[in-house]
DNA sequence: AAAAACATGCAACTTAAGTGCATTATTTCT
DNA sequence: AGAAATAATGCACTTAAGTTGCATGTTTTT
C-alpha cells in the first residue's frame, strides 16, 4: 500500500484515484494553490469533483484554506501534524504582490493579541503582503 | 456648507447627493458594511453608483476595505486621520461568527512580525474571528 | 449477491464584482 | 451667459468563483 494511500486512510478519507493524484499534486508544491491551479494541473479534470475533493481534504484536516486577500480561496497541505494539534493553523501567510504566490510560513506563529473586554477569540488569520524571497532576489 | 461636504472636499471628492448620503450612512455605524448593506440602507439605490461611490471613497483615502474572510468585501470609514498617516490601516479587525459583524479595532495595532530573509513586508491584514462583546454578554 | 453508502460527472444556479455605454449633471472656458 | 469639456449616474450586461441537484458509477458492508 502506497505512502499516500496510508495518509489518506489515517484521515478517514477513502483513497480513490483522484484523491491520490490530488494529494500528490499538493505535496509537490510549497505554495498554496487555487482550485484553478489544481484543475489545470490535471489532464482529466472535473471541476466539481476536484472542488469536492479539496473540501473533503479540508474537512478531514488534511488541508487548510487560505484567504490571502485576493478574493480567491487557496489551499495547502497541513503540516504533518500527526493528529490533534490544531494550533498548527495559527501560522501566518505571506502573499507576494509581484508573483502573486502565497506561502505558508508554518513556523511563524501569530503572536498573542489582547482583545477588549467581551471579545472571545476562536481563530485568527494574518496575511502579510509584500515581495517574496524569490522576487526580491531577482531584483 | 455642511460638515460632510467639507470632509469630502478635503479629500478631493465632489460632494454629490449620493456621496453625502453615503458618507452619512457610513459615519452612523460603527461596524464595517457590505455593498449590500449600503444598498438596502437607501430608498433610492443604484448598485453600480453605490459601488463606484464606495470605490471612489476608497481611492481617495476616506474608507478602507476589509477582508474578513467571509469572501464579501466590507468597508469602513478611516479614522479621522487628518491626512497622511497611513499607518492607521494597520489596526486589526474582529469578525463575530455569531452576528456576522465585523468591527475595526482601531487602537489595536498589528504587532511587528519578523520575516525570513528576502521577504519584504508592504502591508498586513489581521482578522480575529470569534464572539463579539455584544454577542458574548447576550449569553 | 443484494443493499447501502459513497464518489463522480455534468448541468445548472447563485452571487459579488466589474465593465460599456448612453444619459444627465456639473464645472470650466470663452 | 452659453458652449465645450469633464465627471457622475443609471441600466444592461458580463465574468468568475463557488456551490448544489441529480443521475450514474463504484466501493463497502451485510
Ligand atoms: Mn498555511
Ligand atoms: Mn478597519
Ligand atoms: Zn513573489
Ligand atoms: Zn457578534
Amino acid at each position: 500500500m502506497g505512502d499516500i494511500e496510508l495518509v489518506l486512510k489515517e484521515h478517514h478519507i477513502r483513497p480513490t484515484a483522484i484523491r491520490l493524484l490530488m494529494y500528490k499534486f499538493l505535496s509537490e508544491r510549497d505554495i498554496a494553490v487555487t482550485l484553478n491551479d489544481i484543475e489545470s494541473g490535471f489532464d482529466k479534470s472535473e471541476r466539481t469533483t476536484l472542488y469536492r475533493t479539496i473540501k473533503t481534504f479540508e474537512k478531514k484536516g488534511l488541508v487548510h484554506q487560505i484567504d490571502d486577500g485576493t478574493g480567491i480561496a487557496k489551499y495547502a497541505l497541513d503540516e504533518k501534524g500527526t493528529g490533534e494539534n490544531q494550533s498548527q493553523d495559527l501560522h501566518l501567510h505571506f502573499h507576494c504582490e509581484k508573483c502573486n504566490e502565497t506561502i505558508c510560513l508554518t513556523d511563524h506563529k501569530i503572536p498573542h493579541i489582547s482583545l477588549p473586554k467581551g471579545f472571545v477569540s476562536k481563530d485568527m488569520n494574518l496575511v502579510i503582503k509584500g515581495i517574496c524571497d524569490k522576487c526580491s532576489e531577482k531584483k
